[in-house]
DNA sequence: TTGTACGCGTTATCAG
DNA sequence: CTGATAACGCGTACAA
C-alpha cells in the first residue's frame, strides 16, 4: 500500500508533510505546552500516521542520557533474584527507564567486566549483588560518577551504598532460634564463599554463634554448588559422616528442599529426627513436607527500592543511600526441639 | 589526582593527545588493520589511559545498529521463562548483542505495546511468547522489518517464525498415557486462556483426547493463575466436587506442586489414591514426593536457538524459520493406574 | 597510511 | 509561537 517504509521516518519526514519546521516537530513532542495547540495537534496526527517515533540514538546523543540501566546479577535462573529483577525492571519502567540485565555466576569475579560493558553500553546507573570486592571495580566504580547500588548485603562500610539486609544476623537468628529449641549438634549446608560475601557472612554467623555457645561444629559446613541436587547430596554426606547432627542450616531454600527430599529417602522424619530450616523463602518453602522454616528475604522491596533510589539519583532529587532491610524468621514445621535419644 | 572525568572521552580527546587525527582514532578501534600497527598501538594505549570508550548512542546512529534485541515474556518471576531468557541473553551476548526484557503478565494483551516500545528503543529483533493474535501487532510486525520470532507454541500458520513445541501433541501424549494406564475420570487444572494459545491448546488437547476415547470430564477443567495456591485449591476442588477423578492433569508443575501438596493435606495418597502429572519439568520436580511424572520442555533450547536464529536473521546469513522442537514425557512416580475401587 | 569533512536524527539556542 | 542552525560523537568517503 503506501510508501515501503525503507528507514524510518525522521523529524524532517514529518516536518515536510506537516508543513513546519523540524523544531516544531521536535517541540510537539517533547515541548508541547510551547507549541499552538492546532499545530501541534496536526504534527502528531501526521507523526502518527507515519509511524514515527523519535530515534532512541539520535536523542541519547543530544541529552547524553540513554535512560538505561543495568543490572548484573548472578543468575536469572534463580527465583529469588528473577524476583527482584522483576520488580526492579517494572519499577524502573515506570519512571521510563528500561533495564539491561547481565549475568556472572555465583562467583563475583567476573563483574566488573559486565558493569564495564554495560556502563560503555550506556547504562546511566547500576545495581550490583552483594559487596564489591575487586579492587579495580571500586576504582572504577569511584572515578566514574554513575550511582551503584549493591543489594542482598547491608554493609556498613561498602564501596557503595547498599539496599539490602544483614546476612549476618539473619543467620544468627535463626541459629538462635535453634539453640533454643535445645539442639547442640549443627550442620550448615552452604554455597561457595569464593566471592559471595552473603555465602560468607552466613557461614561466619553460624560459626560465631557455636563458639558463643560453647559448642562444636564449625567444621560441618557443606560448601556446594546452588542445587536441589546438591542439597540432598549434601545432606546425605551429613547423614553418613555426622549422625549425631539434629539440626541442618541450609542457605538457601534450594538446598533445604534437596535436603528435605534426601530425609525422606534415607527414612529420616523432619522434623522428628532432624531439624532443617532454609534461607529465603521461596515461593513453593510453604507447600514443602512439612513446610519449611526459614528467613523471609525482602526480595521485591530490594529491587523496587533500588529501582527507587537509583532514578532518585539520576534526577538529583536525591543521594544514594543505604537501606538497611528486614528479614522475618518464618516458622513452620521443619524444625522443634531434638530428638530425646541423641 | 589526574584530571576529574566530567564528562566522558571522546575520539576527538584521544586524537589530541594521542597526535592523531580523530579518524585514526576511530579506525584503531573500528579498522584497526588499516592503520599502522605502531600507531594504532600507541593509540589504542592512549585511549586505553583515558578510559576512552565509543559512545553507543553516537555509534547507534551512525551505523543504524543498536545491538540491542528485545523480549517480551509473562513473566520473569516463572522458572521456565527465566530459564529461556537466562540461555537467551546469555547466546545473544556472545554475538555482542544485549537483550532487553519486558514482561506483560500472563495475558498477553499487552506485547504489542511492549513490543513498540522496545522497537522505540531501537531493538533490531524481537522475541516473544506464544502466538500473535493481535492484529494490530501482526500488522505492525509485517510493516515493520524487523525479525520477530515466536516461542513455546509451534504454530503452523503463525505471523511469524516459531521455535517452540507442540503443545497439543504435548498434552496429547501424556493423556494417551494416563489413557493407556486404564484412567477414565480425568481433571485439568489450566491458566487462563485469555492471550494465551498454549493452555489453549493443552486444553482442546485433553478436550479432543476424552472424545476420543469416549470419556467424559471435558468440563472439569478448572482454571486459575498460576500458583501454587491456586493448584491447591483447584485441587480441593477436583476432590470435593469431583471424588470420582482419579487422574489430574496439570498444565504447569508449579499446579502440581501445589495439588501434590494438598493431597497430602486432605489425605489422598499418590499415586495410590489418585494420579497427578505436570508439565515443564521444573528443577524440583523430580524431587517432590512423589517424583513428577511429567512433561519436559526444552526451555534453554527456545531460548539458545531463537538468539542463533535471530542474530543469523540480522547479519543476513539466513531468513528465520520455524523449529519445531521435542517435548518428551518424563515418567516418574506421580501417576499409575487408578485405584481398583473406582 | 592518514586527515578532512560530512551526515546520522535530535534538541537547544537564538532570532524573528 | 516558530524557524534556521549548531552541536552531540562517531564512521567513512574522499582527498592527500
Amino acid at each position: 500500500m503506501k510508501k515501503n517504509i525503507r528507514t524510518k521516518a525522521t523529524v524532517h519526514d514529518v516536518a515536510l508533510k506537516a508543513g513546519v519546521s523540524i523544531a516544531t516537530v521536535s517541540r510537539a513532542f517533547s515541548l508541547p505546552d510551547v507549541v499552538k495547540t492546532e499545530v501541534r495537534e496536526h504534527v502528531l496526527n501526521v507523526a502518527q500516521k507515519m509511524g514515527y517515533s523519535p530515534n532512541p540514538a539520535a536523542k541519547a546523543l543530544r541529552l547524553r542520557k540513554t535512560h538505561i540501566v543495568g543490572a548484573v546479577i548472578p543468575t536469572l535462573d534463580y527465583a529469588i533474584f528473577a524476583r527482584m529483577i522483576n520488580t526492579f525492571q517494572e519499577a524502573l519502567a515506570t519512571f521510563d527507564y528500561i533495564t539491561i540485565v547481565l549475568t556472572t555466576g555465583f562467583d563475583n569475579s567476573s563483574v566488573y567486566d559486565k558493569a564495564k560493558l554495560l556502563i560503555d553500553r550506556g547504562a546511566e546507573a547500576l545495581l550490583v549483588v552483594g559487596a564489591i570486592e575487586d579492587k579495580a571495580f571500586e576504582k572504577f566504580i569511584r572515578s566514574s560518577a554513575v550511582p551503584v547500588v549493591s543489594t542482598y548485603s547491608f554493609l556498613k562500610d561498602g564501596v557503595v551504598p547498599c539496599i539490602g539486609f544483614d546476612n549476618y544476623a539473619a543467620t544468627t537468628s535463626i541459629m538462635d532460634y535453634l539453640v533454643s529449641l535445645g539442639h547442640q549438634k549443627f550442620a550448615m549446608i552452604a554455597g561457595s564463599p569464593k566471592g559471595n560475601d552473603r555465602q560468607r557472612h552466613r557461614i561466619q554467623a553460624y560459626v560465631d554463634c557455636l563458639a558463643k555457645n560453647r559448642l562444636d561444629g564449625a567444621q560441618r559446613v557443606i560448601k556446594r554448588p546452588f542445587s536441589i541436587e546438591d542439597g540432598a547430596q549434601a545432606m546425605h554426606e551429613i547423614h553418613q559422616l555426622h549422625p549425631e547432627v539434629t539440626a541442618v542450616v541450609c542457605n538457601t531454600d534450594i538446598f533445604a528442599f534437596g535436603a528435605l527430599s534426601e530425609c525422606r529417602k534415607i527414612g529420616l522424619t523432619v522434623p522428628k529426627d532432624i531439624s532443617i530450616v532454609g534461607f529465603d523463602d521461596a515461593d513453593y518453602s510453604s507447600r514443602l513436607d512439612p513446610p519449611l522454616t526459614t528467613i523471609a528475604v525482602p526480595a521485591e522491596e530490594m529491587g523496587r527500592n533500588a529501582a527507587i533510589a537509583l532514578h532518585a539519583a539520576l534526577t538529583g532529587k536525591k543521594k544514594l543511600h543505604s537501606e538497611m532491610l528486614e528479614t522475618t524468621i518464618k516458622v513452620r514445621a521443619s524444625a522443634t526441639k531434638p530428638p530425646k535419644s541423641s
